[in-house]
DNA sequence: TAGACACGAAACCAAAAGGTGTTATATAAT
DNA sequence: ATTATATAACACCTTTTGGTTTCGTGTCTA
């Protein structure tokens, strides 16, 4: 089910549905909430909800009179899967890395992990 | 100008651009011979080639009568960068770094460089 | 039990997307 | 010089997108 109407790749080339994919990375919200961060209406909001839910990158649940929902980042593998392909194009993994690192407390350890893992 | 009409996100959700991606990452190539791979008219393709164009993600040189196109990736970064933030909340950071660590020869250099970098 | 609230569904609209075909222009080849 | 080629530039058509309003239904709450 969940049609396949949409693909991921589509359903992020909106910025109104990038921005409602950051909010609900932060927490599940219901329809309402999510409208009150547009100046779009609620149903415009509902509509991009329904194209995102379409690709799996999120999903609503019924509570009540409301509906909740919440992300579900795993389609946005298949992007980084695509997109990976085209790194030893622009080769600046480098940069990928720092970015990982800088952002990182417990850093080192990962590194280290990998490193042991390869042996 | 190039345009600032189309995005990078907006680019790669059409199919036919991303298999033009393809194409072009593998040698750069005229409109005519791009237009061969697909069931759609040259216009066609001419348009989809705008699209990239303006994103920037594909540059058109004349050369003669013909016009060669060859593949700029470095806006594929900008996705990539968005896609990073995501990455904390599916496959874990580990996975990326793993790709990378494994892919490379030189990584434990890559990561010495950097560590080295943050003291 | 009445409202008020949250949502879904439907009808509608303008503009953009993705096509088409035709025509014009510069370059290449004969 | 003529003709064929490669593409640009239009004009046009149809479907999709992103938005609106309106109305109906279920669900809380006073």
């Amino acid at each position: 089910m969940t049609a396949a109407k949409h693909d991921v790749f589509q359903a992020i080339a909106d910025p109104t549905r990038r921005e409602v994919i950051r909010l609900l990375s932060k927490k599940e919200l219901p329809i309402s909430e999510i409208s009150a961060h547009f100046p779009i209406s609620r149903t415009a909001v509902a509509k991009h909800l329904r194209v995102l839910s379409e690709a799996n990158l999120v999903k609503g649940q019924k509570v009540g009179r409301e509906k909740i929902y919440r992300l579900q980042p795993e389609p946005l593998g298949e992007v980084k899967q695509w997109l990976s392909y085209y790194e030893q194009f622009w080769n600046n993994k480098l940069s990928i890395l720092k970015h990982v690192v800088e952002k990182e407390d417990d850093n080192e350890e990962s590194i280290k992990m990998i490193k042991t893992d390869k042996q």
